[in-house]
DNA sequence: GCCAACGTTGGC
DNA sequence: GCCAACGTTGGC
């Protein structure tokens, strides 16, 4: 088997909708941005290292009544620095990132379609199927995760209503 | 607003 | 290298 084959990968982003929400995301220009600020080393090295062109993403919104996935996005431009972290009036400024050897990227993602219906967090817990997805976890703040083939279909499935 | 769980920092 | 203290995340 070649290599190079390699079917999309999936994977969900947390965002508390207070800052950006999914619809901030789709009224941006081209419904494209970059998911700048994240500053913890699992996250970032999914992005870094697992974000490939065509991923699909789940966006969540997290500190939401009820946090819930509410919809789909997809990676169009794979890692590179985050600008926010080497700027020192930044929220996101971070001294110990440099310029020639950035410590933070980030992706582009664009709006895909928003869930007809959001799948909130209590819902996902009763899902046969997910016992297993990390954002289920105890304990489980990764806000750059992924979200395997059979996990994506189920929830996918269910939030734009078919069956 | 509370607080459990987690990640990071820094003294030793 | 250990680990206590601290800051943050994020559900409730």
């Amino acid at each position: 088997m070649p290599t190079t084959a390699r079917s999309r990968q999936y994977w969900l982003v947390k965002s508390e909708p207070e800052v950006f929400s999914f619809d901030h995301l789709v009224r941006a220009p081209k419904k494209t941005s970059h998911w700048d600020g994240v500053r913890n080393y699992q996250a970032r090295n999914h992005m870094r290292d697992g974000m490939k062109k065509g991923d699909l993403v789940f966006f969540y919104h997290s500190n939401a009544e009820p946090p819930a996935i509410v919809g789909v996005a997809e990676v169009v431009r794979e890692a590179y620095p985050d600008s926010t972290a080497l700027d020192p009036k930044h929220d996101h400024f971070d001294p110990k990132s440099k310029a020639d050897a950035p410590t933070w990227v980030m992706v582009d993602i664009k709006a895909v379609e928003k869930l007809a219906r959001p799948i909130g967090l209590p819902e996902l817990r009763t899902i046969k199927g997910l016992e297993k997805m990390t954002l289920l976890q105890k304990g489980s703040r990764l806000s750059v995760q992924p979200v395997s083939p059979d996990e994506w279909d189920i929830i996918y499935e269910m939030g734009m209503g078919g069956a």
